[in-house]
DNA sequence: GAAGATTGAAGGTTCAATCTTT
DNA sequence: AAAGATTGAACCTTCAATCTTC
């Protein structure tokens, strides 16, 4: 089957979301490593402990609410154990599974970095959108995301 | 200044597009990783050498058509260069600058990678999204980087 | 054997310092 | 002093192998 290539069109796009893609993480990364001396994904990490039930979660569906591998997230929590911000507490019904909690430090590591991040967010995303934007930028991630993650474990609140 | 927090409506874009900002890199990387053993990172900077006149472009240049840190691209290079996939030449106007040039196997093996790199790109995106919906993305993402690209350096073909 | 998770090595990126030319 | 680029060290992620429990 011959290959069909981008129109210039579908280019254009291409060539803004590669953009997107490649510079969002970056601003966040830089603002929040500045600011908190957290990585994103450690302060996503902390985030969705933060907003569990009990502040716990296991190793597999901490590593589902933050798009990432096991193998990463297992070095990350290795990390942020030895800084003291999680506890690794063996799961009592599941000699296998690992649960991950927020300790009241890493809690207060959150607390504190959240406002900058959200200011963030809102400077790249929020403030330069029109509601019927944002209403768009919903449904196109999620046609995507039907690909990126057919499962569709990473679609919270649809 | 009190935080603004995301509405719920918010978040739930939010997640969404870092989902999507996590998982398409990561996707593109293993595809053109496992078929032709370049990051997908490399194979930008050669597509864009192989569209450059003369199959040749600076340093700077190139950084920001892939939306790179000069750092980053240097040591690239060099791996690429050692690979025989570019060459790296003294620009003759500046002696400060330094023109990367694509080499004919360079060339060969972007070719050569092209199709599968296509593919996926029309899997992941344009092959769920409905032309309206692409007009979306283009008019979201470039919205996005007024902030991210606040000197308009990245959207090519505007 | 499969699921859950960890580990070490290899590879890539970032950061800060540096060098040369303008 | 600024611009263009490079370098080495530190850090993070990926990959493959491994270990334990189900």
């Amino acid at each position: 089957m011959a290959t069909q290539w981008l129109t210039e069109h579908e280019m254009k796009a291409w060539l803004r979301l590669y953009a997107v893609v490649e510079l969002l993480p970056s601003a966040l990364d830089s603002q929040i490593r500045r600011d908190a001396g957290l990585t994103h994904f450690e302060y996503a990490a902390l985030g969705m402990l933060s907003a569990a039930p009990e502040q716990t979660l296991r190793m597999t569906e901490l590593a589902t609410k933050t798009n990432a591998t096991l193998a990463r997230l297992s070095h990350v929590v290795r990390r942020m154990a030895d800084r003291g911000f999680v506890d690794r507490i063996p799961c009592p019904g599941d000699g296998r599974a690992t649960n991950v909690r927020l300790t009241d430090a890493g809690q207060r590591k959150v607390e504190a970095a959240a406002p900058g991040h959200v200011a963030t967010v809102r400077t790249h995303v929020f403030d330069v959108l029109t509601p019927e934007q944002v209403d768009q930028l919903i449904t196109v991630a999620d046609a995507m995301l039907t690909r990126l993650d057919p499962d569709g474990k990473k679609k919270p609140g649809s």
